[in-house]
DNA sequence: GTAATTTTGATGCAATCGCATCTTTTGTCA
DNA sequence: TGACAAAAGATGCGATTGCATCAAAATTAC
């Protein structure tokens, strides 16, 4: 089943993590610079934005941000604590959850969408030319579960 | 300068955010699970090897791996606790340090190939197709610096 | 030559992550 | 039904990260 790797892959992997560390670092970092949480919050915030009620259980946002449980569990304390949103009863499921959306977090999403939109362009977008978009999506997809 | 991105953009990054994120994790997670530590430091020890006389620069290694000085500072320090890579004076540079690998090191890295390739592999070669590999290399170049 | 600036690396402290585990509720199957 | 396994979330605790800052040496400017 193994064998040897051809050092293409060897290649494509370590600049699949450097570049990926590399363009969040640097969005995460101009978002902290003026002011905003991190893109993961605001990622979240647009899920529940596009759900059908503005709000998703846990374990939906863990599948869609491809979060870890307790990861996702203790960002929702921080956005809870934010008044971003809400925990709410799941009235289908008492072991779960509903978060829901609260204005703030419909506020925050408005407010922060220019910044990171920019730092996108900036460090991402802008570096690569008009099909390259599409091409990395599909060769990503092929990775993603 | 700024305008609207696409929507191609964004999938884009979304995916390269997710996309990185799970296969890394599920190559640090095989690796733990079989008692090694992780990736970075085979890469560091790789990129020790490979250098002229087995010692690089923290400051090299920085650039190299991307990682940032504090980091880097202390993965020294747990990796020095473990004899794989000791601290020496530079000669030449009284600010500096050579970043020597040890001989608990080289073993390491002997050890560790086949599991880290196995995961790599499984993980990440096997999902992409012959050409792939390459192709993504050339997309992923754009974004590093 | 000396003062100001930059570069290199370390570190205190607070925030976050990761693992393992726990509680509660659901689902399965005899 | 009743026992047992699986799923959803929370959390204690130790390890790691990130920021800010420090000290020391090299470089630059005057």
């Amino acid at each position: 089943m193994s064998g040897v790797l051809c050092a293409n892959s060897i290649q494509a992997w370590a600049k699949l993590v450097r570049a990926e560390a590399c363009v969040l670092d640097a969005v995460e970092r101009e978002l902290r610079a003026e002011g905003f949480p991190p893109p993961i919050w605001y990622d979240l915030l647009l899920e529940l934005k596009a759900a059908p009620e503005h709000h998703l259980r846990p374990v939906e946002l863990e599948a869609r941000l491809l979060l870890k449980q307790y990861h996702l569990s203790r960002v929702i304390d921080r956005m809870e604590a934010e008044q971003l949103v809400a925990r709410r009863k799941c009235p289908t499921d008492a072991r779960g959850l509903h978060i829901a959306l609260l204005p703030a977090g419909g506020a925050l999403l408005k407010k922060m969408w220019p910044a990171y939109q920019a730092a996108i362009g900036r460090h991402f977008a802008a570096k690569l030319g008009p099909g390259e978009h599409q091409q990395l999506s599909a060769l990503l997809d092929k990775l993603l579960p």
